[in-house]
DNA sequence: TCAATATGTAACTGTTATTATTACATTAAA
DNA sequence: TTTAATGTAATAATAACAGTTACATATTGA
């Protein structure tokens, strides 16, 4: 949803953007995306005015903002699980298996985030307007 | 907690574990480990016999298997949010930027999965018993 | 055959995280 | 000062997941 709230912002390159407006595109609630815009704006991805005739704005060029960056602004934890399991100390495997298994995705997690690096806001709206009008072949 | 299951069963190789043993090695209740199992068995990891003095077992050496494939094997969704949010069609951009933003997403999960199969089960076993007495600075 | 043991599975209950909604104080522009 | 917008709290609705209980089924072994 990140994504998307940003695909809008670079549309209306340097326009600001209220969040009235963009909950429209993502048909969901305003309060939605001003909780996220404020997730954005920590990391300086959008830059956010308060009065009337205000809004949001990308504080970079979408050429300059990479895919990586949107997920760790957003997802400020890892997906994997690592739950408030208290594991049995009795067992030999469970009392140090934790540790071993946080580097391991900690690891897989970084070659995620490697590979959303090489895609720019720029690149997914390009893919966009170059699709033209796309697949559409759900129902309804 | 399904690398966790795998583990433990690595330890005991070739013998048959209970789900009520493997319960109390994650603290957990029998049913949620007969749950794990029957994704496990499905992915052909595991091998489950049903009656009396039987159990669960690897069907491979640990070497032989990698968090990959148990990921896999358990998390059958992608951790990404596809969600069941119908984007407004009036919008140019959330129109069409679905699909272009699977691709990106199936490439990350593909690198992350990638990452996972250089490590087996045998490896994160090796590395348990290697730390001994981990480290175990935690409170309580 | 019969008792014991273990899985498979359904039904139900918590618990947590996410999304959504309403409401209101605050801030800035016109 | 009016208007329009954000920031934020409180709350509810939803969905996903973990846990529990209960029971049918299958297999072993005496």
């Amino acid at each position: 949803m990140a994504v998307h709230v940003l695909a809008v912002l670079a549309y209306k390159e340097g326009d600001r953007v209220t969040s009235t407006l963009l909950a429209g595109s993502v048909n969901t609630n305003p309060v939605i995306i001003r909780r996220l815009l404020l997730a954005l704006q920590r990391a300086k991805l959008v830059e956010t005015g308060k009065g009337a005739g205000s809004g949001s704005r990308l504080s970079r060029s979408p050429g300059r903002i990479n895919l990586a960056e949107i997920y760790r602004s957003v997802e400020d934890i890892e997906p994997f699980a690592s739950p408030s399991q208290k594991p049995n100390a009795a067992c030999p495997v469970g009392y140090c298996i934790r540790e071993t298994l946080d580097k391991v995705f900690a690891s897989a997690q970084n070659a995620l985030e490697r590979d959303l690096e090489k895609t720019t806001l720029a690149g997914v709206i390009g893919t966009v307007k170059a699709s033209g009008g796309c697949t559409q072949k759900k129902s309804g």
